[in-house]
DNA sequence: TTGAAAGCGCTAACAG
DNA sequence: CTGTTAGCGCTTTCAA
């Protein structure tokens, strides 16, 4: 087989035939000096790392991953590259104009890669964009040992089918299928710490909920926030549709509210994004926070910290959730764990200004 | 072949073969219809997808990547993991504290995430630590169809090898080796013309310069320092030996500065990290910035515009570094382009109040 | 301790 | 438009 592997002219990519014939052994040596060194004699291994480097013998990690049923990689999938395409078109912006960074999204990864790198695995971001008829979640769940997931980012389906052949930590999500791990933050109890503040420190009663449904942690605050009032014998106001992702939504409510004439007491909002949106469009038709209104976020992004005033919000412990979801992941390949897991993580309540507190 | 494919009862990762089976159609067809759907006849490549979702077939990457001999992704490579592996249990600390994010390589990789994920590449962080005999650099060489490295995250005879397979862009580094393509900032004109204003006008005269000469993009920065010194006649100090990876490092030179009874009028940091960890040990001296003495740094970083003072400094466009690498790269991986790739982004003094302007 | 040989799952000629 | 058939480079029993 090894027979017409060089042509004469173009230098191809070295493999293992030409390392073993530089070295005068066979492929499987070869092999064993990179994967079993201990199975080699000291003296041939020598020679073949000698072959090798002089050749520049690069390892395929194709070749390796396909003999050896792993790649050595995680993935991450961070939501679907076809929808926000062309948002990425819209604000190519330079970091920090426009787009606050690190958001949300942002700080998890960066745990992920943390701890990836610790223990040794690469991390694989998004897949490629070349199979017309595959969902992108698809074809990188093809390239890794193991999937990291935001919850809402992959359609269920997707999520079923990806499932069922590697490991899949889904983060920030509810328990929604067999097989599927997952890492929530507590955001009913944060949640309804916050609201209780709002209620019974400052006596707020008119109050607005800004935010969304659309996942299970979405619904989790919304609960708390219902609890709290409920407790506190309010009535439980309509969610007024708002996307962390679009400022634009949350510009619209802002509007909405200001037209209306008379603004709640304040702004329970159910992201950082959204809060700092509002408090932006708040002050750009000259109502001041929290003087004439209060409003509140969630997350504990940097920008909420930063913000003046400091937002008053619920921590997520983002760093630990990619720490997390990399170190179950881990203890599945290791074989180390069998069961489904499902962390539930702490949050929480960061008092900042922005509620009315000095 | 496809005889023993599957045993009676563990249900295994289905294949082309179990789609075609199911399908009934070849496997060179189940192949097409996620290729080049358009060989495909519409009805057939729908019983296919048909197939392959009820069995919940995914494509392995690694067989993919061995057939057609690239892989569809680009490898950041960032610094040898094994080199920072204890500072990374030293600093475990929460984003925000301590440790500032995002530092300049974050701000680079979003840069390399945004564009990786426009044109369709998967992106590849690190390697797998699994190969003791291999450079980590290698073993991330080994995923990739290109590569990206920091400059002095590999050294130059990994270098030399793995751009002898794949194409290779270095980040802030000069020119050094042939087919290495390279982007660099003018760090050379940046300095001079911070250097210029310190000395033009706020009359500096005692100036101390901290930083580094390890890679060329700090040898650029202290040319440029150099080159303002003699241009007033001045004297150029030695470099003040400080690392913006160890914060340590700058503490201790503030330390013996301290000590030494007076203090320079102004500290020229060839970073925007050690400027800030300058600022801190300084301040927690009693000593003040700027009243007491001016601290100027490089990079532009987040964390350099929230600080307090907001350090004077220059801003290399770091996301626009980040996706012009990616960007030759795909010239490259297209044919749409051959030879060494150069290019030189501008940097842009900004102005804080670090440097004792108001 | 080392070698021979059979795949891993997919792609890409080349036929038909 | 679809099927046949070689490999892609490496790992891994099984023998020697």
């Amino acid at each position: 087989m090894p027979e017409n592997r060089r042509s004469a002219d173009a230098p191809r990519k070295p493999t293992v035939y030409d390392v073993a014939q530089a070295a005068g052994v066979s492929i499987a040596t070869v092999s064993f000096v990179f994967s079993k060194p201990e199975r080699v004699k000291a003296s041939t291994a020598e020679q073949v790392l000698a072959a090798a480097e002089s050749l520049g013998y690069v390892p395929s990690a194709s070749a390796r991953g396909l003999a050896r049923g792993r790649t050595g990689a995680i993935g991450l999938y961070a939501f679907d590259y076809l929808l926000d395409a062309d948002e990425l078109d819209v604000v190519p912006g330079t970091v920090g104009e426009g787009r606050l960074f690190p958001l949300y999204a942002d700080e998890v990864q960066r745990g992920v890669q943390l701890e990836c790198r610790r223990r040794g695995f690469a991390l694989m971001l998004g897949g490629a964009r070349t199979t017309p008829h595959l969902p992108h979640a698809i074809d990188v769940a093809g390239r890794v040992d193991a999937l990291i997931a935001f919850a809402g980012a992959m359609p269920d389906k997707t999520l079923t089918q990806v499932a069922s052949r590697i490991p899949v930590v889904e983060l920030g999500g509810a328990v929604r299928q067999e097989g599927v791990h997952t890492i929530f933050v507590d955001n009913r109890e944060g949640m309804l710490e916050l609201t209780r503040h709002l209620l019974e420190v400052h006596g707020y009663r008119d109050v607005a909920y800004l935010g969304e449904l659309g996942t299970p942690e979405f619904v989790q605050r919304f609960d708390g926030f219902s609890s709290a009032m409920q407790a506190a014998g309010l009535p439980v106001p309509e969610v007024l549709p708002v996307h962390a992702g679009d400022d634009a939504t949350t510009i619209a409510v802002v509007a909405r509210l200001l037209a209306s004439g008379s603004l709640p007491e304040v702004l329970v909002c159910d992201t950082d994004q959204s809060a700092l949106a509002a408090v932006d469009a708040l002050r750009a038709a000259g109502v001041t926070v929290p003087r004439d209104v209060a409003v509140t976020g969630f997350d504990g992004i940097l920008a909420s910290r930063l913000s003046a005033p400091p937002l008053t919000t619920v921590r997520q412990p983002m760093e630990l959730v990619g720490r997390s979801a990399v170190q179950i992941l881990a203890d599945i390949l290791a074989g180390e764990s069998d069961a489904d897991r499902h962390e539930l993580l702490g949050s929480a309540f960061v008092l900042g200004g922005s509620c009315g507190c000095s």
